[in-house]
RNA sequence: CGCGGGGUAGAGCAGUGGCAGCUCGUCAGGCUCAUAACCUGGAGGUCGUCGGUUCGAAUCCGACCCCCGCAACCA
């Protein structure tokens, strides 16, 4: 425990939840539990974390959700947001910000960006023909008109997709189409929208694609390029709505910025609300304008190609805006004052898909387990157990309640939690409550130490999986070795023996209990008061009691406990289930 | 030939040229401090198919088959 004289400032960006009902478990193996494992490691390093992330509020789905619910758009949104934190709060994930797509500051932000690619020719004007439904009086979305699919004749074909035959479709080529909102025959209007110009910024996109990329995960970098090499085409960023961030241009009333603008900005406006809500409204800089500060963004799925192409490209085209007198002047950010480029991303450590049943999880179609769910039958640590245990980090996986049950019984009670029920039990009873005397064993200094390196470097690379599996090496190390010295026979033979055993393995279950803190909190907290730690710094702590962390110290190394200390009566942290 | 991922033991997965591995399950044994736990050993695989390169291929090359994801504000 020693004051990081020299911390990593590390920004986590997390994809926006959309605020229309609850989280389910797929975001919670996409990137929900990731992020919170990653972020909590590198407080407990020592090292400057800024994470946010907040509920993505705007968008049709909402509105129409909303008429169903016979309640306001606004209603909708604020109830599913005291949802997700409830969720997160229950789940013990923690941000440094969680916020919101309506604020008056998000908004700001998104037309500030949006004005200074405008400015930089990034942004341009066209317009195209859209589906128009005469009775609701809205444009559709393309995947709210239905029709008859030109390639198999499918009358069930959506504007996007034919679901029949798996072609993807162009909205104008259904064969009888209808609104899905009223049945109405949807007309074609002229509407213009703004589009973004990806194709200008394509070459030094992939010039940054290529020397970046590195040491992203095999699937998303090949996606990426597997994007590029498809060539990239302009995309519409505006929409004929009025529920979102207005397109702050004269003329445009009726208009709002489209999501994939919008809600990726939200990684820069909510690290500018950040700032502001701790006092220290140019703070924000030191996160994005500092080039040794790694940028992570923890998405899954299909969002990848907004982190690893789009957002990107919006960052470079707006870095633009420092080279100019003019731009710089006109278009501050809040609290900016330093005329220096945005960071890119570092790494975008994305996760396929979960299965439920061979089939992806969707809110729309009701497949679904809720996390609260999930929390309500098995806990918090257990959550978080096992979705980091079998995040589909590199494919998709399917989940299973079987997997989850055996996961529980075999990895967290049976190696992990009787390894810590035996030492403490044999202490507490054999050894009058106290930590024996004894002489540290070698061999297990060197164990605990390694692992202590090995899973952080696990963690660095964000092998999450594999980390915890590295943790799982160490309690069967654990149980080996009590098992070899089988201090049950000492404790009558060989007391001195018995001694060292019991010493080395009290040393052995504080070494997991710390490993374990970005994993499981609750039973490390818990296990802590088993061995009377007191007063022991711990960021993450610090971060939900007081909101900021205003100290870096590196505790992510063995902390010893000495001899003679008294232990607490033990408990089970975790027991069997089914 | 739209883009991408995958196919390895009953299940879930590692493994990018050199004796096919891990966890769980299963079978046998040991131990008895511990949550029926822990420890040791065994059985179980023509590595999707076919062809090629090589002294040597799960791995490199070619063809094919099967599963999955992706243009929607679906993580």
């Amino acid at each position: 425990m020693t004051t990081n004289l020299n911390p990593q400032k590390i920004f986590i960006g997390v994809s926006w939840p959309y605020a229309s009902g609850k989280i389910h478990i797929g975001h919670l193996a996409g990137q929900y539990i990731a992020c919170d494992v990653f972020a909590r490691y590198h407080r407990l390093k020592g090292n400057s974390v800024l994470m946010v992330s907040g509920s993505d509020s705007h968008g049709t789905p909402i509105l129409f959700k909303a008429e169903e619910e016979k309640i306001t758009p606004e209603e909708l949104v604020a109830k599913s947001h005291r949802d997700i934190l409830d969720t997160y709060k229950n789940l013990g994930l923690i941000y440094e910000n969680y916020t919101s797509t309506t604020t008056k500051n998000h908004e700001e932000v998104v037309q500030n960006v949006f004005l200074v690619l405008k400015e930089r020719g990034y942004i341009y004007e066209d317009s195209s023909k859209q589906y128009f439904d005469p009775k609701v009086e809205r444009f559709l979305p393309d995947r709210y008109v239905r029709g008859t699919c030109p390639k198999c004749g499918n009358e069930n074909a959506r504007g996007d997709e034919c679901p029949e035959c798996g072609t993807f479709l162009d909205v104008e080529d259904l064969i009888n189409p209808r609104s899905t909102l009223s049945d109405a025959i949807p007309v074609l209007k002229e509407t213009k929208h703004f589009y973004l110009d990806l194709k200008k910024l394509e070459p030094e996109l992939e010039e940054w694609i290529d020397g970046s990329s590195g040491n992203w995960r095999k699937w998303v970098r090949e996606y990426t390029k597997g994007w590029i090499k498809e060539g990239l085409k302009s995309r519409a960023v505006t929409r004929d709505m009025e529920f979102g961030v207005p397109v702050p241009v004269e003329g445009w009333e009726g208009k709002v910025v489209y999501v994939w603008i919008e809600a990726v900005v939200g990684y820069l406006s909510a690290a500018i609300e950040w700032a502001e809500n701790i006092g220290k409204p140019s703070k924000w800089e030191d996160f994005w304008k500092d080039p040794s500060c790694k940028h992570y963004y923890f998405i899954a799925g299909g969002n990848t190609q907004f982190h690893t192409i789009i957002w990107p490209a919006e960052l470079m085209g707006y870095s633009e805006k420092y080279d100019s007198d003019e731009l710089w002047e006109k278009y501050k950010l809040p609290g900016e004052t330093r005329r220096e480029k945005l960071d890119l991303p570092y790494d975008v450590p994305s996760n396929r898909m979960l299965l439920f049943n061979g089939k992806k999880m969707s809110k729309g179609e009701n497949h679904m387990i809720t996390a609260d769910e999930m929390y309500e039958k098995y806990g918090t640590d257990l959550t978080r157990f096992f979705f980091t245990r079998f995040a589909p980090e590199n494919h998709d996986r399917e989940f299973s309640w079987e997997d989850l049950v055996t996961t529980n019984n075999n990895e967290l009670v049976a190696n992990i939690g009787n390894f810590i029920n035996r030492t403490l039990t044999f202490t507490y009873t054999k050894f009058d409550k106290k930590v024996p005397d004894g002489n540290w064993d070698e061999s297990v200094k060197t164990e605990i130490d390694n692992a202590f390196e090995e899973v952080a470097q696990y963690i660095e690379q964000v092998k999450l999986t594999k980390s915890l599996e590295r943790i799982l090496e160490l309690g069967a190390f654990a149980n080996k070795y009590f098992n070899d010295r089988a201090p049950w026979v000492g404790v009558k033979e060989d007391e001195q023996g018995a001694k060292d055993t019991l010493f080395n393995s009290i040393q052995l279950v504080n070494a997991l209990r710390l490993l374990l803190r970005p994993f499981t909190p609750l039973a490390c907290k818990e296990l802590g008061g088993l061995l009377n730690v007191k007063g022991e710094f711990n960021a993450n702590d610090v971060l939900i009691e007081n909101g900021v962390i205003e100290k870096n110290i590196d505790t992510w190394a063995h902390q010893p406990i000495e001899a003679g200390r008294v232990i607490q009566e033990p408990e089970l942290l975790w027991e069997k289930i089914e």
